[in-house]
DNA sequence: TTCGTTTTTGCATACGTATGCAAAATATCC
DNA sequence: GGATATTTTGCATACGTATGCAAAAACGAA
């Protein structure tokens, strides 16, 4: 079976307790620089490294993040994937990475995380009840919805600011001489689908500029789906905003295979700026969601949480920004 | 601070000792269903998780694989992502995600993974050297290199037949007519990009087909900038074998930037079969990586070997399947 | 050198669980 | 009902580590 290296076989050849190698690897702990450089080597000679079962259940901490993904096939959160596990990396966390299909999280999806005692949550692109997430918030664990919030006051989450993009998207489009546009959401009510749609609409109401919308699913079947169907409706609207660019692909695509020409007959605008937005084939004008500066604030968040756990809750929106391509 | 339900608590409700409590949670521990069933009640009602860290202390086993991936970037590694953690969620293990930028995994890469004693170690497309692996072969923890071989016997891998996926597409490109070919490869040195091109090669040299052989990196900047340079020397092949599909829709959309027609003058096949490749704007003809097929062999090695741990290596190919699309 | 203060160290213990072993309980057979 | 076999149960212990506490060591000032 499997040996072992303990901190007591350093102990022993460093000539010292076993308390006295464990400080050597606690951050702070009392003990000398002699004793240290002893310890060190004789773990170095062995090959120890310390048991993080063994401190877990002393410390009752881990460092470990749960990372609840779902649609990972959207080529914008596996660059979410890479940030969060670099950025957390580096500060000594793993991650325990969860995938889902559920848009709200089931408890099976997560409860595997509370046997692990995960320091923290983050939920990418999909809600949950109050009562799936009461546990981790008895027993102090902070969780954080990224790209999804919840108008309950009862979760910490963070957002691009989608409510005011879409509201430029809308100016833009009706500054770009658009007097018929059409909107397509993501999925049924989600944060992300609705204030983009709010946004959108909120504006195109205020001006003289025929709007129809359209439910789609955030995929891009759902995009090219929803543009043959605009197409079948015979008037082409000038402008669409797709609620996001993995949508905005499809529409492109069927757009183009009806010789629809874009931007002169129909400018399109997606939303995140991913990777194939900027390939020459599509050049898609989009919104930028910040990614970076999202990770950057739910890593903040969640490493304040962790050190002291206060439970505040709060809607962050973080500010993204228009990319000009050749749709529009 | 956090509360913990424990086995104590829940063995004092249910009048019984905690012993019998851990008996329950143990698949096969002798049990009576009534004390089973006054367990599994007091359980419920307390809330009671047990705790993988002290099970893992006491059995040193954990349910964890870790899963070291790079390039998460290339769409077919999300999919990879996704059906590793459905696989191993059903079988009970949670995904500890590591992801990397080295082609050759370095210590620090993985040696976090010893820490938490997994039970098994996914590599996907890097290689490593044996000093690297080494303690987890001391250990017993089996390693399978995904998408990746090394041709030293030392390493269980799965890969899609590469060498025999490009021989075919080498004689389909000839049958198609082509006179004159190409071949755009992967990152240098990947045993994919090597074995693909080695069949590629092998097939071409042996028929009056003249073959240029371009390096490149695996991405779609890299694909489109060796498009570029092969249009730049004046002589367009007939026939393009592009080492991965992502670089491959680099290609064909530097090809149409110069008006190059395709099929028409220049057919490309792709490798991977990623969802782009099926799109109306693509519809790349490519070879289909068995993903679900490699993803289960992977699986049931690892089941095995951690079931009992033999250190058998094997270089597994399995069999992928010719997409025939439009750019052929 | 002595004394007071600070730092370092080892001892003993506990974290939550699984498990060896022996005792207790239950089941089966005559 | 008694003897035997089998199953179940609780006790005591250990897994590898961190930590409270008191003792020992080190440090600095007079």
């Amino acid at each position: 079976m499997k040996y072992h290296v303990t901190a007591k076989d350093v102990a022993k050849l460093a000539g010292v307790s076993q308390s006295s190698v464990s400080r050597v690897y606690f951050e702070g702990a009392s003990v000398s620089n002699k004793t240290r450089e002893k310890v060190l080597a004789a773990a170095k000679e062995l090959g120890y490294r310390p048991n993080e079962f063994a401190r877990s259940l002393i410390t009752n901490r881990t460092k470990i993040i749960g990372l609840v993904m779902k649609g990972i096939h959207n080529p914008f959160y596996p660059e979410v994937l890479k940030q969060f596990t670099t950025a957390f990396n580096k500060l000594g966390y793993s991650i325990l990475f969860v995938s889902t299909n559920n848009d709200e999280i089931q408890k099976e999806d997560i409860d595997m995380l509370r046997n692990y005692n995960v320091a923290g949550v983050i939920i990418t692109d999909a809600s949950l009840s109050l009562n799936v997430t009461e546990d981790f918030k008895e027993n102090q664990v902070p969780l954080v919805l990224f790209n999804r919030k919840i108008d309950n006051d009862q979760f910490y989450s963070v957002c691009c600011n989608n409510l005011d993009a879409s509201e430029k998207i809308a100016k833009y489009l009706i500054e770009k001489g658009c007097s018929k546009v059409a909107y397509i959401a993501g999925n049924a009510n989600t944060s992300t689908s609705r204030d983009r749609e709010k946004g959108f609409t909120s504006i195109i109401e205020k001006n003289n500029v025929t709007l129809n919308k359209y439910t789609s699913d955030y995929t891009y079947e759902g995009g090219y789906k929803t543009a043959k169907k605009i197409i079948a409706e015979k008037e082409v609207p000038e402008g669409i905003f797709v609620a996001n660019d993995i949508m905005a692909l499809g529409v492109v695509d069927a757009l183009r295979e009806n010789s629809i020409m874009i931007p002169a007959e129909t400018k399109i605008v997606g939303f995140d700026n991913i990777e194939m937005a900027s390939w020459p084939t599509y050049n898609l004008t989009t919104w930028e969601q910040p990614i970076t500066k999202m990770v950057e604030q739910t890593v903040n968040y969640l490493m304040t949480e962790m050190v002291e756990f206060s439970g505040y809750t709060e809607s962050v929106e973080v500010n993204g920004a228009l990319i000009v391509r050749k749709t529009t």
